[in-house]
DNA sequence: ATGGTAGACTTTCTA
């Protein structure tokens, strides 16, 4: 089974490019984000048609996120537990950043979960250099605690499950281009680093990373300054595996051609092929 | 020193 995660950035402006992907890449589910859109807007007959069930969790202008899926979507949720003044569904989480379902394949069912974590920038510190409370860097780490308690869950069951999308992270310097350029930026700081280190020591394995480590593998690269062109770019889409989903890694590629087509989301789709 | 790109959507915010 093909799974694939694309930051898709505004489904209005990317259905051309989003449908000739599908067609392309054929993946079995896809799980987007940022659709910029709510949930009345998503033009879900399009990808219907194409043999895809469609939920998504979406808003205005913002955010929002999307799965698609050939076979059907079981057990639906939407937005991520823990939100403060949240209800016990998350219902209340303001910003449309996750959306979980099961998908059953012809061996077992895998539970995904679909993420577009916070950005965090601009960071802003105290000064005796803590997150500023209630400030976007603030968000993105509480954010990254309350997807660890619910990543800790799961574990928990002793399941197949992945958590994927854009974790707006880059884990090591090697995941840049420049890294100097990131190092006070809140995809790159010790504190986001450190989030992402404590949720992946709960037992996840980076499909990428094992399956295609070659240097200057990146999944994002800025509209500005020709990035693609000269590389610059930063790996922060990541497919975090389940030790018994990790099992059934096959493999793990990047779709990097995509970025060079035209009207390109400045993200390009990533994939893992389970054996399930 | 400035502006450099793109998307949603009004006028400015987000990334």
């Amino acid at each position: 089974m093909k799974i694939a995660s694309f930051n898709i950035n505004g489904i209005k402006a990317r259905v051309e490019a989003l449908q000739e992907w599908l067609k392309e890449a054929e993946p079995d589910v896809a799980i987007l984000q940022e659709i910029k859109s709510v949930d009345d807007n998503f033009p879900r007959g399009l990808f219907e048609d194409m043999g895809y069930n469609v939920e998504t969790h979406g808003q205005k202008s913002f955010n929002g996120v999307a799965l698609l899926s050939k076979r059907p979507l079981e057990d639906v949720t939407r937005g991520l537990p823990g939100a403060e003044g949240a209800g016990r569904d998350g219902a209340d989480d303001i910003e449309a950043r996750y959306i979980e379902a099961t998908v059953v394949g012809d061996t077992q069912a895998i539970r995904i979960c679909g993420l577009y974590l916070p950005n965090g920038n601009p960071v802003e510190l105290t000064p005796e250099g803590a997150p500023v409370p209630g400030s976007k860097y603030d968000f993105k780490l509480k954010w990254f605690d309350r997807l660890e308690a619910r990543a800790l869950e799961l574990m928990r069951e002793e399941q197949p499950f992945l958590m994927a999308g854009d974790f707006n992270l880059i884990p090591q310097p090697e995941d840049a281009k420049r890294p100097e350029a990131w190092k006070d930026d809140a995809l790159f700081r010790l504190e986001s680093r450190a989030a992402f280190r404590r949720l992946m020591n709960l037992g996840f394995t980076d499909a990428l990373r094992v399956k295609n480590n070659a240097p200057n593998t990146y999944t994002f690269w800025d509209y500005q300054g020709g990035a693609f062109d000269k590389n610059d770019g930063i790996r922060i889409d990541h497919f975090l595996l389940s030790p018994q989903a990790a099992d059934l890694l096959r493999d793990c590629q990047i779709d990097a051609y995509t970025r060079a087509k035209a009207k390109p989301s400045d993200h390009v789709p990533i994939w893992v092929d389970l054996n399930l």
